[in-house]
DNA sequence: CGGGAACTTGATCTCGGTCAATATTGGTGG
DNA sequence: CCACCAATATTGACCGAGATCAAGTTCCCG
């Protein structure tokens, strides 16, 4: 067998590679191939004409929506095994993806695949399992938004992203956060000054340390953990889709 | 046929009622039976064992998470139709789920729903149509809970409740509530004041018009809407779950 | 090195939170 | 039916976390 678009996928529990195999993967493999994008470039745009949803192979893609007015909010933050660009709002994509980092990801036609899901009981049980494992998260992420001080939401943001690339093994430890002051601010509903200043506290308490402006060490995480008030369960979590 | 317990649901499109018909709909019916919760009991709770999850057959349900020390963010609210109780974590519930109004439900066994499904494509379809709904809304919501200020937050839920209570016929004009201000608060991420301040400041402005504190006519759509920034596309959605 | 972007830090302002005092309202029993 | 009471909502005064505006500083990257 030949190298598979989606071989690299991490993620010990349920992804959407799994169930693929022999003549259905080939099937599937016919249904998109693989692109790749440069750091900022967009995957895909809200309110554009669908096209089809990717699985990420490599790098972080940030899944947003931006009012008319500039005011932005990531919904998401997907890693390698995720999929984005699947949810659609009467033909057209619901949300922007943008690419944090340089990224590799395998296209899929959306009807191609939900008609082959169709025939396929397992990989359609996947595809539920990727999407509870997403509205799960996306209600700790609003309690985040709605309930958390600016700096229990900073705390609660990197043990989320250390719990997700280290699951993905995204980058190794220091803990790259991929993202800017600013993409950080528009994921937690602050500005890029209060993350400046939440993680400043954070590393005069001695909970995390600095290397440069995207480099975390973890000193404390228990104390970084109990300020971040909502559980992080290390479990892996299933492939995710937006 | 006699009459079934899913038969009151309504919505245009898509829900997990079509898809049951004949001898498969016994076989959902063996599934689970109906429920009845007055205003303010608890339909499940966070963390508990996983039990049933439920299919509203009237009433109005909150899906929420409260921090230990008591904070508290209504992630969803559920109409007639839509399904809560659904999200599991490691065997537990993973949000609680409060009944606002009286309610009735179907209680269907998570297992034994799932492996039915697995026999069922077009019902799985709709499980992921569902799920897929749901994940929107939430993008939707973390935009609202992130990005806009009280008055808009406000306007935004009073357009969203319209949209939502017209569409699964839950109550007429006025616009019946059925939340008190402090669950709008903890649905908004404001505090029980402020959510007064802000219907106060809508009703000043000649957007709504109150009769009580519950029943609110909508006197300028157009205006509210456009306070609400986020636009609530009258589109039928799916059943929903949690 | 040099220049620009990203980040930090500081000063001030504002929105929404907090605390507190009424005002409604709805439900109950006389 | 009305009076009363508890629960809920409104309104006001004040306060503080975070936004905004404005310098500086560091860090890349050519």
């Amino acid at each position: 067998m030949t190298a598979l678009p989606c071989d690299r996928c991490v993620g010990r529990s349920l992804n959407l590679c799994r169930p693929l195999d022999g003549a259905r993967l080939q099937v599937m493999l016919a249904l998109g191939g693989i692109h790749r994008w440069k750091k900022h470039e967009s995957l895909f745009r809200a309110d554009a004409p669908m096209g089809p949803f990717f699985k990420i192979r490599s790098g972080i893609v940030a899944v947003s929506r931006t009012l008319d007015d500039g005011r932005r909010q990531i919904v998401a933050v997907r890693a390698p095994g995720d999929c984005v660009g699947y949810l659609e709002n009467d033909g057209k994509y619901a949300f922007d993806g943008d690419a944090l980092t340089d990224v590799e990801a395998c296209a899929f036609d959306r009807r191609g695949f939900d008609a082959f899901a169709a025939k396929h009981p397992d990989l359609a049980a996947a595809v539920a399992e990727a999407l509870s494992a997403a509205l799960k998260q996306s209600g700790q992420d609003m309690l985040v938004l709605g309930q958390l001080r600016s700096t229990e939401r900073v705390a609660h943001f990197l043990a989320e992203i250390d719990t997700l690339y280290r699951q993905r093994a995204v980058s190794s430890r220091p803990l790259s956060l991929k993202m800017s002051r600013t993409e950080i601010a528009d994921y937690l509903g602050l500005t890029l000054e209060t993350v400046s200043r939440a993680i400043g506290k954070l590393k005069v308490r001695d909970v995390i340390g600095l290397m440069g402006s995207d480099e975390v060490v973890v000193l404390d995480n228990n104390k970084l953990r109990r300020i971040a008030k909502v559980e992080h369960d290390g479990r892996p979590s299933a492939t995710t889709i937006n």
